[in-house]
DNA sequence: GGCGATTTGTTCGTATGTATT
DNA sequence: CAATACATACGAACAAATCGC
């Protein structure tokens, strides 16, 4: 590597209005915009670095830590700090269909089924699904996955008993809008979808197969069938350091 | 020696496959959830938590800086820690206009220039505005206000000679769509909007407002005239925990 | 308004766990 | 198996902001 752009240990002094381990981190990231690094190259270790920038490694690992919460940077224990790699487009319009996107994106698409189960619908769900609150719906959380490598993790809420038979019908079919068609919808469209940005859980983290501290996009929207009426309320939640969700374009 | 760490319903032990910091992030997060605590209420003190878990303060540090970043808790320094407040939803979609947004939710908008300069084209805004790479580009950051309180972070670029003039505009008028009236465009519609999210930088952060190490959704989009000619390719920073982006919706 | 106690923010030091090479 | 490198946690000290008296 080259040391010509390096930065020393001067600019770097502890009690200067901004924190040192937010200055670091900012000084990578720039090293990293500069050009200087490529996808996939390893930084040096925690250790050099500390060395580096003559701070402590905890102060290092901060900074490692906010680039890796969005995917700047990737660490694997006992290998080392990596630069990170490009996001993955994501269309998010009202006929919005993972497996047809990620076929045409050139990936093997696949669904795994975590969990169905009846609950009474909440306020938030009953008044999404046009029904009583408290009503019995379908939940069905699922897991997709894009070449293998899962890509989001899904809640959906079905009213019942319409959608009795959709967790049989997606275990034999293997894709949502095939299961919603033994159900006996023709088609169905996204009327709205609600994006936020948060920390994964613990729960979501290890499912999705992400590392700590890890960002999460979260969308949450409705979907309704060729008459209108509301079918599946759903929150997907998807790993903001692989995907990048692209709305309007021609769609 | 541990014998007597009687404190909550769980045992936070060492060493138990999912990480204390974590755990303890879940349980207070599960805690808010189930309504125990009201928006602006105060947590116990880092201290405080810290003995009641059993756990170094530092691991009680590390599950509130995760609960901070998406605006579940917040922190003052001096002061404490509380229960964070909800979002407030910004429609995105072809028509997107920020002073009207904020007008009809009842706030007031405002909009601040940071800086104006001529800039070489990146390929990426090249590309976009569909014109030479390295040609001069108008860049412009804004901040945006809503009641004072700073909404967004926007950078965008403007293709030139034809909007030389906008930033004098926009100084004079105070918002985008009359500076570009000003500019010659009766109209414009956004074409392609593509969010991702990351971590705020630190002058981001110190922009916004922000502490330290919170969660940006970054919009970046192209607009058109009512030509279909390109005329503003921009990149929108809003703070996770205060703005939900909200598609679709019969706009 | 001043001042000390409280509370969060930052940094260093040390130790140990765990996965990779 | 040993060395390397990241992950987690504890302890100590001090800085900086706030709050109550």
């Amino acid at each position: 590597m080259t040391g010509a752009t390096e930065t020393t240990a001067e600019s770097f002094e502890r009690g200067g209005g901004i924190a040192v381990w937010r200055r670091i981190a900012d000084a990578i990231e720039a090293e990293i915009a500069a050009g200087n690094m490529a996808q996939g190259d390893k930084l040096p270790t925690e250790a050099t670095l500390a060395q580096r920038f003559g701070v402590n490694r905890h102060t290092v690992r901060r900074a490692l830590a906010a680039l890796a919460a969005d995917g700047a940077v990737e660490s694997t224990r006992g290998s080392g700090t990596f630069v990170g790699s490009a996001r993955i487009p994501y269309p998010i319009g009202p006929s919005t269909r993972f497996s047809a996107i990620m076929t045409a994106e050139g990936h093997v698409a696949g669904a795994e089924l975590i969990g169905a189960e009846t609950v009474a619908a909440s306020r938030v769900v009953a008044e999404a699904l046009e029904i009583e609150e408290g009503a019995p719906v379908l939940q069905v959380k699922l897991k997709r996955l894009s070449d293998g490598m899962p890509v989001s993790l899904g809640t959906s809420f079905l009213p019942l008993p319409r959608f009795a038979g959709f967790p049989e019908a997606l275990r034999a079919q293997g894709a949502v809008t095939p299961a919603l068609k033994a159900c006996g919808v023709q088609d169905y469209s996204r009327r709205e979808t609600r994006i936020s940005a948060r920390l994964a859980t613990g729960a979501e983290a290890a499912t999705l197969q992400l590392e700590a501290e890890r960002i999460v996009l979260m969308a949450t929207g409705l979907n309704v069938d060729d008459a209108g009426v509301p079918i599946q309320f759903t929150e997907a939640l998807f790993a903001a350091s692989r995907i990048e969700l692209v709305v309007g374009s021609g769609l």
